[in-house]
DNA sequence: GTCTATAATACGATAGAC
DNA sequence: GTCTATCGTATTATAGAC
């Protein structure tokens, strides 16, 4: 376990959430933490391969620092408000936009490409465990699709977190729309069982009418 | 109005929906369409240049191709409809995407950024426009944040399409499971003026109770 | 494991001929 | 408006001394 190592993975996470894709190479790399810049190809053999071991351990310690709340979150209202957290946190310390720097690079590097989906695969197995639990013997569990869900959350996060880097007014706008949305959900979600039972019921005719080509 | 300088912006295009931000430079730009290496500055001054101006320009020229499907769309049911039928163009055409690599490129080069908040404004303007219609007599007009919605789905659909390029599998679990929440919106929003009020009563006490810090 | 030195290549950008 | 030629710099990556 070299300090180098670590060090190097360290500045080219720091590196990347202030420039970006485009601002890291391994000499700038290299001067982020002091240390030569051969030493990127002693350790890592490319640079592609320095930046898809950092992405995965980055999302890995990240992760780890969420999981306790994620875990404690007992309801919808709840696990809304652990969202809400989180977005505060990236806010500061942009390890989200970090994914949707690393989803750019894909097109380019087919190792950022595979990093990438091992991160992301990260945090949407780790919502939908939350959901999965949350939704065990909520009425609507079966018509959702909760893995599916998962990821379409997971993917509009980083999409909103890249948005926050241009534009922190529209931003906070998306967020704060999103939070109220939150506040819809979790008051159709206490209606009481009269008004889920026709939400049910409306759901099965909408969907067999779907799955007949309407 | 130059051909060289429209064949370079397409040609810009072209490549960063393949390569993204990272694949690009005037050389593979001018090679791309035939070019000299030299025009690129000729014309645009520098790389950046080029790219924000092709940017904002395939932004509207996109745009242009939805708008009448989206000035079509009468309900919310078939706007949902439209999102689907734009996912489906953009999956083979990809500028959605390539919205996502001017986002990432915009924490190194400043133009860029400018150019994605330009056209990002694009988007949420007519998505906005659309939702103010929809919603203009709707019982939950007052109470959701339409024009940060506008901002949340364009961003959030960023994020997906990113997302689709590393792993289309499971963007289309997300797809298909944003597909059943529509389902449950429209459901929703059908289900009369009864249940209508009580989600109304329901969220004016939880913004009051929000807003009072709870 | 870390360093210097360097090869080989690509980059943005400019000068100047045409 | 387009071309060739080129400058200066940055890049990845390697060889070899320590």
């Amino acid at each position: 376990m070299s300090d180098t190592r670590e060090r190097l993975m360290a500045a080219a996470i720091s590196l990347m959430k202030r420039q970006g894709i485009s601002g890291v190479s391994a000499r700038t790399i290299a001067a982020e933490c002091g240390a030569n810049q051969a030493l990127v190809f002693y350790h890592f053999k490319t640079v592609e391969g320095l930046l898809a071991a950092a992405a995965v351990r980055e999302t890995e310690n990240r992760l780890a620092l969420y999981r306790p709340a994620l875990a404690a979150a007992g309801s919808l209202r709840e696990l809304l408000r652990v969202g809400r957290e989180l977005h505060e946190t990236e806010r500061a310390d942009g390890s989200v936009a970090l994914l949707g720097q690393f989803l750019a690079g894909a097109s380019t590097y087919p190792q950022l490409a595979e990093a990438s989906v091992a991160a992301l695969r990260l945090w949407t197995d780790e919502v939908e465990a939350v959901l999965l639990r949350l939704f065990a013997d909520h009425p609507l569990a079966e018509l959702l699709d909760l893995p599916g869900l998962a990821r379409a959350v997971s993917a509009s996060f980083i999409g909103l977190e890249l948005y926050e880097g241009v534009d922190p007014a529209g931003a906070a706008a998306a967020f704060e729309a999103l939070d109220r949305l939150g506040v819809l959900v979790e008051v159709v979600d206490g209606l009481g069982p009269v008004a889920n039972r026709a939400v049910r019921v409306a759901l099965r005719r909408s969907a067999t009418r779907t799955a007949n080509g309407g």
